[in-house]
DNA sequence: TTTTGAGTTGTTCGA
DNA sequence: GTCGAACAACTCAAA
């Protein structure tokens, strides 16, 4: 066997995917101590079968990532290599090219993912070389969290019960001093994928907004913890207060790991107040761990109803002029058009509001959940598989321990709630109370009647005819 | 083995 | 103005 330098082992590939971190990061870690030259490879496969391509947000969040992480790696004497393409025939043209003797990667949940994976484990291990796999961006493998019965659990309490009566996680992992990388392996540039917009460039509220790379992400997490922390739980509903953590999209594209965050929010001595607040802003990252456990088990989460009973409900699909007043957020309701602007404007809205613009589509509008979920998914900078459809579903009533369908959110009785002196729909809609501003395109009382009376339809489908 | 009670995020209505 | 009940059905675990 040709051997790449001389007294070097064969080299190895670390495959990086939605963990862009060099920190915590154990498919890095264990490469290192090979103690062979590395290649960290991120390769952009928009052609593997099932594989959800990134929408416009996600991809802009993709490429400032990659740069900082490469600038990261760099530091460190490393380089990232890009390739683009199926990875079933880019990972081992890759591992010829270099003579690998090894490829490191964290292991993904998602269904047409695991597919790949399993069969570049099988085939690169017929080829000779070492594969090797970590747990890295789940707190608990779906596989290992079940019911007494050995099943999925359907249900979040439960769920996060056994989570936290199962072996704590792991400490995180320091990151290495130094990567000895491969000289001269070619890669793409990053431009020529064209992640970012350019006409038009809409892309400015985001650059305005956020930082993406693990150095931020980092920054993030210390500063909610050391200054946000204790107030969590009592201020996180107040879209203006700004009291959340801000992790999502970190958490997405693997910047920083939940093991991090577990650990970070615990550290210390902690006020009876920040240590309630810790549980609660924990339970978040459960919910996380939840949505990716029904993924696991049901990979077409983001076009099947999880209850199958909600296939008889009569949806909407978006044909009128409904849909693009909601995107828009021209619907003259001063909530939903606030969160749908910012949403549009920075890429990220906060978790309440997603609950109130997602009911108003759901049951006001009465348009298919998957609908809003898809302008999610293109908007939104920390949409993942899981955790967008996963709570699409909840707000619908069609999810696993979603939310009871009369469960109906009225936006004007929300903005009373939680944005009492309306600062955070002034911060998006400043033309409130001007002639400028549009009239109500739904009556909400009456567009709430219809959504309960359709409801029925699900119900007499459902389980218990009589 | 069977029963029982509790379960992220809400709203409306009537007393 | 405040308060409790009703709005479903089902999962999971404890008793």
């Amino acid at each position: 066997m040709p051997t790449h330098g001389t007294l070097h082992y064969p080299p190895s590939i670390v495959w990086l995917r939605d963990d862009l971190r060099i920190a915590d990061n154990p498919a890095i870690a264990s490469a290192v101590d090979r103690g062979a030259p590395l290649v960290v490879l991120y390769l952009l496969d928009e052609e593997s079968p099932g594989i959800r391509p990134l929408g416009g947000a996600g991809r802009w969040w993709l490429h400032h990532s990659l740069e900082a992480l490469a600038t990261g790696l760099s530091a460190l004497g490393g380089t990232l290599v890009l390739r683009r393409g199926a990875a079933a025939n880019e990972l081992p043209r890759l591992v010829n090219e270099i003579h690998a003797g090894a490829v490191f990667w964290n292991r993904r949940y998602g269904g047409p993912e695991r597919t790949v994976d399993a069969a570049l484990m099988t085939s690169l291990r017929e080829a000779g070389l070492e594969v090797h796999s970590f747990q890295a961006n789940l707190l608990h493998e779906p596989w290992t969290v079940t019911t007494s019965s050995g099943g999925p659990f359907r249900v979040f309490t439960p769920f996060w019960n056994a989570c936290l009566a199962a072996p704590h996680p792991r400490d995180p992992l320091p990151a290495p001093n130094e990567l000895a990388g491969v000289p001269d392996v070619a890669g793409d540039a990053l431009d020529d994928w064209k992640l970012l917009p350019t006409h038009p460039d809409w892309a400015g509220g985001l650059r305005e907004t956020w930082v993406p790379g693990e150095a931020d992400a980092s920054r993030r997490l210390e500063q909610f913890a050391t200054e946000d922390l204790a107030d969590y739980d009592a201020a996180r509903d107040s879209p203006g207060a700004n009291a959340t953590s801000r992790l999502s999209p970190g958490l997405r594209f693997g910047e920083v790991s939940p093991f991090q965050v577990w650990h970070r929010v615990q550290r210390g001595e902690l006020s009876p107040e920040a240590r309630h607040s810790a549980a609660r802003f924990l339970g978040e990252l459960g919910w996380r761990e939840f949505n990716w456990n029904i993924l696991y088990h049901r990979p077409d989460l983001h076009e099947k109803n999880f209850r199958p009973e909600f296939d008889a409900f009569p949806w909407h699909q978006g044909e009128g002029r409904d849909l693009e007043a909601w995107q828009r957020g021209r619907t003259g309701i001063p909530l939903v058009d606030a969160g749908m602007r910012q949403l549009w404007q920075v890429g990220y809205m906060h978790n309440r509001i997603r609950m109130v613009t997602a009911s108003f589509l759901i049951k006001n509008l009465l348009i298919d959940w998957r609908v809003g979920e898809r302008w999610f998914w293109d908007t939104l900078v920390d949409a993942d598989p899981a955790n967008n459809p996963a709570n699409w579903q909840w707000v619908a009533g069609s999810g696993a321990d979603a939310a009871p369908y009369f469960r109906v959110f009225n936006p004007v009785l929300q903005a009373e709630k939680f944005d009492k002196h309306g600062d955070y729909q002034r911060t998006f809609v400043p033309e409130l109370g001007s002639a400028a501003y549009p009239k109500p395109i739904v009556d909400l009382k009456e567009s709430r009647a219809q959504a309960l009376a359709a409801y029925e339809q699900v119900r007499r489908a459902g389980g218990h005819q009589q």
